[in-house]
RNA sequence: GGUCCCAUCGUCUAGCGGUUAGGACGCUGGAUUCUCAUUCCAGUAACCGGGGUUCGAUUCCCCGUGGGACUACCA
């Protein structure tokens, strides 16, 4: 694929962006960035009662956060881009006017005055018959007057009899045309539907291919006669397969999915939200597991998108993260990790931050895991010393007095450290594993915790003699 | 119910007529080790079923079965 193309995302503001939509967009961004096309944003709108407030600028900021976001069309910035505007809906209503029109006159479409309460029973009907609904045209027979309040119905063709399209993912696609219904294309509010809006704009932008989920498959038939009624050149079509949540049903709010923005602030990082993204659902054919984004936009094509929906799969998601935090240099991660502290790090310096950092980087699934596991970097912790097995209470306060009393004289090094409670260990007669256990839970309060001389250097000599202190009470 | 889409380990996937069906996540075991983690080894586990086509089907075709989507003046 070489020729620049022209994609776009078009999400409706009705809610937060998930993973699933998210990758949508992060498609059309590669294959846009690798041919040197054009990645447009633009906002479906057209159902005024769904709106959301703020979903548009949460959509933005999704995708610039990923930097996966738009060249032309919706800017991060919530300005508009390009010479196909305007790329919000709602400000287009006059263009879907004057389309809706054109095929008005020519008998395309026809205005039907139907109350909600006729189109029901009509399904009801249907249903009772075992058939699928489609609109008995009743308006067409009984035309009322212009000034009535009414919709603006497609009339379905007789030809061509089958509506067949070439799906780069999904292959061939073939449905009846006379299991089509005459759908509204423009509401009695003037507003488009979706998909009346779809086909206008995807043929006004020059949208070379339209990428999108595949429960759009349905409805692609209809958008199909619509471009042939007014004569338009067809799009390339590329149905996405689902992203489906751990039930195996379509990913959505109300089963686990979170809004993207949410795994930013849980302190996953971009690079591996890209990755794992890119692929789930599309290969290469290597083996290869971890790539770039620059990489990505290499390998990436339309056509090795896998055809079955993909299980989100969070586990993966959680390694990747993990992956990519260990290759971060500790400074790159001092950066990244801003806001993920403890609130009792906000009084140490970034030496310090760094030193903690080099001990649990390679233990982080996600920056959010920083607070637990490195609180007690910055504050004393509560040492629960009964965990301890092995030892009576009065062993403990007997070693801890007596490693106190040691290392308050031992060169504050790893070898100084070492050698002072190993040569503890042998002339007490003990276990290291035992020791050292012990020693762990009185200066971290936990039994599972960074090397120990590695963590008593961090700490420092006054808070390790302080805390052994501490623990001997 | 109708229409359409899909089908390889639990999960993400490789495979494009002939393979010991490969990799990754997870899980289990081991090595390293002061715990945890990392790292490195090893192991576990799959072609939905039935018919064809073919010398030969995971692979091509058909039929089932299963899962999913759509079926709004929502997208």
């Amino acid at each position: 694929m070489s020729n620049p193309v022209r994609v776009r995302f078009a999400p409706s503001p009705t809610g937060f962006l998930h993973l699933g939509g998210i990758r949508s967009a992060l498609f059309d961004y590669l294959i846009a960035k690798q041919t040197g096309g054009t990645f447009i944003l633009r906002l479906e709108d057209t159902d005024r009662a769904r709106l959301v407030e703020g979903a548009a600028e949460a959509i933005s900021q999704s995708l610039d956060w990923l930097g996966t976001g738009p060249n032309e069309g919706i800017m991060p910035d919530g300005s508009q881009k390009g010479d196909y505007g305007p790329y919000i809906q709602s400000e287009r209503i006059d263009i879907y006017r004057e389309y809706a029109d054109k095929l008005l006159s020519k008998k395309a479409l026809y205005p039907c005055w139907c109350t909600p309460e006729r189109l029901d029973n009509l399904r009801k009907d249907a249903q009772k018959a075992g058939v699928a609904f489609k609109y008995d045209r009743h308006c067409l027979d009984n035309p009322k007057t212009m000034d009535e309040p009414h919709v603006l119905r497609f009339k379905i063709p007789s030809e061509p009899k089958k509506v067949a399209w070439h799906d780069l993912v999904k292959g061939d696609v073939e449905f009846k045309t006379d299991d089509l219904d005459d759908f509204v294309a423009l509401k009695t509010d003037g507003f488009p539907t979706y998909h009346f809006a779809v086909v206008v704009d995807d043929h006004l932008m020059k949208i070379s291919h339209v990428l999108r989920g595949d429960e759009w498959i349905p409805s692609t038939p209809k958008h199909i006669l619509l471009y042939l009624a007014f004569g338009w050149e067809l799009p390339i079509f590329v149905h996405l397969p689902q992203v489906l949540g751990p039930d195996k049903t379509k990913l959505s709010k109300r089963h686990g999915a979170k809004p993207a923005l949410e795994y930013r602030d849980e302190g996953y990082l971009p690079e591996a939200v890209v990755n794992f993204l890119a692929t789930l659902g599309w290969n290469d054919g290597s083996t290869q597991e971890i790539y770039s984004k620059d990489e990505l936009v290499k390998a990436f094509s339309l056509d090795r998108i896998q055809k079955s929906p993909a299980v989100f799969d969070s586990e993966r998601l959680a390694w990747m993260n993990g992956h990519y935090i260990r290759e971060l240099t500790p400074e790159a991660l001092l950066e990244r990790s801003k806001g993920f502290w403890p609130g009792e790090a906000a009084d140490y310096p970034d030496e310090y931050r760094l030193g903690v950092l080099e001990l649990v980087q390679e233990r982080l699934k996600s920056l959010g895991e920083l607070v637990e596991l490195t609180d007690f970097f910055f504050s004393d912790p509560k040492a629960d010393l009964s965990q301890i097995k092995g030892f009576d209470p009065t062993e403990i306060r007997q070693h801890l007095t007596a490693l106190a009393k040691l290392l308050a004289a031992t060169e504050w090094s790893h070898d100084g450290l070492e050698s002072a409670l190993r040569g503890y260990v042998d002339e007490q007669g003990l276990k290291t594993g035992q020791l050292f256990g012990l020693v762990r839970v009185a200066i971290t309060g936990r039994t599972a915790a960074p090397g120990l001389f590695e963590t008593m250097l961090v700490l420092g000599q006054e808070t390790t003699l302080r805390r052994l202190d501490l623990a001997s009470k």
